[in-house]
DNA sequence: AGAAAGATGAAAAAATCTTCTCAGTTTGGT
DNA sequence: ACCAAACTGAGAAGATTTTTTCATCTTTCT
């Protein structure tokens, strides 16, 4: 991860103007817009390398695909569109999650995920 | 799905008698101690068979596992152990969880789920 | 511009997880 | 007890997703 290339420049350039957590295929698809031919390989490395320096963290939902978004955003939640299967960040956070936890367990961390329709979909 | 199998029994007396969500695998493990030689095979058919009858239902959890849980059961969220991986079944949940849904986008459920350590494992 | 190290794309290989195949076993009805 | 249909275990085969390989380009430094 060291070289500026223009498929790098690329994948970043994706996560920086889209505001909602994606897959490597989805990735693929949007940066190909910019590099014809990129390939799944590189985007997968380059992800990779955006993780490890921290540019982006996994997010962690249901259904098998990971997706990855920016680091250093708000504490947020996400809406998964079961028509298009797109993720979207929702804003804020209900109150009493942690409330849930039992005695003797320790919670660092917890995850809010709503399905439906988005407004594309509805 | 027709014949009363010991290895049928034995699964859906793990079901029965966990109070958790299941992967294949795990089911595999605790049915094993029931019928010796149980092959991984069977217990993918018995459950999908048990999902097609209604007995189970999958839980939407991050992390590439899928799980199984009897149906019929209250509404509830799950705790997810990093250390030793198990599923936990939590009571109640959070309020305004709904309030998080944008104008224009329709939510027809939601999943929380905590991370962290089990009391097992604390 | 030239050279060396690094990066890329395509395809093969790996790693997983789930389903299928099939010979042998078990169940349920008679 | 007998029989046909259903079921089982083991391994092969599939289906996916991610990583590796390698010959060929690019980037970066001089």
């Amino acid at each position: 991860m060291e070289r500026r290339t223009k498929q790098r420049q690329a994948i970043r350039s994706v996560f920086l103007e889209t505001q909602r957590p994606l897959s490597p295929q989805e990735v693929l698809e949007l940066a190909r817009a910019r590099v014809p031919g990129l390939g799944l390989a590189t985007v997968y490395r380059t992800l990779k390398g955006l993780l490890e320096e921290g540019f982006l963290v996994p997010v962690e939902l249901p259904g098998g695909t990971p997706r990855y978004e920016r680091s250093g955003e708000a504490h947020h939640h996400h809406f998964l569109c079961r028509v298009c299967g797109k993720v979207y960040e929702l804003q804020g956070c209900p109150q009493g999650v942690e409330a849930l936890v039992p005695p003797g367990f320790l919670a660092e961390g917890h995850e809010v995920t709503l399905y439906g329709r988005c407004s594309a979909c509805a």
